[in-house]
DNA sequence: CTTGACCTTGACGCTGCGTCAACCCTCCAT
DNA sequence: ATGGAGGGTTGACGCAGCGTCAAGGTCAAG
């Protein structure tokens, strides 16, 4: 006759896993001796260790007094099932894996390297790390959005920042936003530098978002971080209203701009 | 202004996710509204997905804050751990894989393939059931005892069923323990023969079981468990005593044999 | 008799939320 | 004005598989 802590040596597990093993009826409660003790027969441990194999073979408590009664093909059912199961949760470890590998390797936080790229060349420009700043938590929401669709964008928007219009834009955000003074000039010669270039895209036909288009919300969230960010984009967005053009991460006509 | 349904959605979370970090204190609580409402800004959206996607790289809840506030090498520190375990969780699982894998191969429960040869050679020999079953379960324990060391054993166990005693022995007890009656000349037969076997191999030196003799408390254990599986082995194991033997699963003598 | 090692039951902790329960708030249609 | 749908709020249990106290009773040895 055994104690608790004898069998669960034998079959190398601890006595409270035994004891849970009881509490969920997977192995049966033996006779308890004079003082209360439980004692076990030898058989017990040749149970408690069947049911360790299971376990260990990744096989859930709750399956495996199931499968110890099963005849060999519904074991062999089980066992597939089982299996499945493993790989399943191999595979998205192994996604994890990769993940947290990019995450290491990325800029920071899981932006795509074309963005990152991206904003290396925004800081090459010239363009302050505040408005650096500003542009990575856009493209982390836009990458949250469309994760795919960003990196087919990507290209034209670096292709862009070759266009000296747009370079002089960056420059004058960025001094704007570095300073805590209400330069109101220059708030005014971005919006005529953002108009100018929506007035382009939009003859060029380049305002053509597709699917995108169908919720704006993440340009309304967009333009609300810009806000955020800086109370002064509020004034912004009111110089380009008066242009005729409403959003900052979306401009859209609102009018005919005066002939 | 967002409710934390919009929130949520934006970030593809679900709004249980998003009260449950505020509840450890990972994402900062909002300020209410009149009514008691949460109301979060856009940038509430950005650290919501800055979260979600460590946690989707598998960093537990727990660091995530101290990541997202960690310096370029503190970060990297901290990946290269998450990595590791996760390396290590993929292990456990790949080796859980091949367990199954085995289970379902195997005759019935993990045995090693020579163990279940053994037994199928038992049945071959005509043993009965019963006593293949007592043979299974004590290489059960013999296995979770010694894994490695008893596919040592098998070949020479495979081969001494070849003996025309050893065959005549098992024959024998097969018989008694299918049977119910008191039949005790087989008892005494089967206690001569093995009496005649364990002479040779101690006189052979065969009995050296090296480390595995330090602890004989699985024997005991085997011994007890032929004992629960029928209690007539008991009057065996008495006349093994008498014959100056202890002990069934390891003989050992007790006095010199009577010349 | 004491001491230390074991035994007992009961209950909380861990991870990351899912899922009621019970109740309040807002908005839209009647 | 009212009622119902569809938000929101806190609180609490549940899940898997035990680890880990807590607060005792028991056993074997010195």
């Amino acid at each position: 006759m055994l104690t608790i802590s004898q069998l669960a040596a034998y079959a190398g597990v601890t006595v409270r896993a035994v004891r849970h093993y009881h509490q969920i009826g997977l192995l049966p409660e033996p006779e308890r001796d004079a003082s209360g003790y439980r004692r076990y027969s030898a058989g017990a441990v040749v149970s408690l260790i069947r049911i360790r194999i299971l376990a260990n073979a990744g096989v859930p408590l709750s399956q495996i007094g199931q499968m110890l009664e099963a005849d060999a093909s519904t074991f062999a059912a089980a066992v597939e099932e089982i299996d499945r199961q493993l790989g399943d949760e191999i595979a998205r470890l192994e996604a994890s894996r990769k993940q947290i590998a990019q995450l290491a390797a990325g800029d920071r936080l899981a932006l795509a390297p074309e963005v990152t790229t991206y904003l290396d060349r925004l800081r090459d420009i010239g363009v302050s790390e505040r408005v650096v700043a500003g542009e990575r938590d856009s493209w982390i929401l836009m990458s949250a959005r469309w994760p795919d669709r960003v990196r087919e964008w990507m290209p034209d928007k670096i292709a862009q920042l070759d266009d000296p219009q747009l370079i002089r834009l960056y420059r004058i955000l960025s001094e704007i936003f570095e300073s805590d003074s209400g330069d109101d000039a220059g708030l005014v010669e971005a919006a005529d530098i953002l108009a100018s270039l929506a007035e382009q895209a939009y003859r060029s036909g380049e305002i053509d978002l597709g699917e995108v288009a169908q919720d704006d919300l993440p340009f309304d969230l967009l333009d609300a971080l810009a806000v955020e960010a800086d109370p002064r984009v509020k004034r912004l967005l009111g110089l380009m209203r008066e242009r005729g053009w409403d959003g900052l991460a979306r401009l859209e006509r609102l009018a005919e701009p005066p002939t």
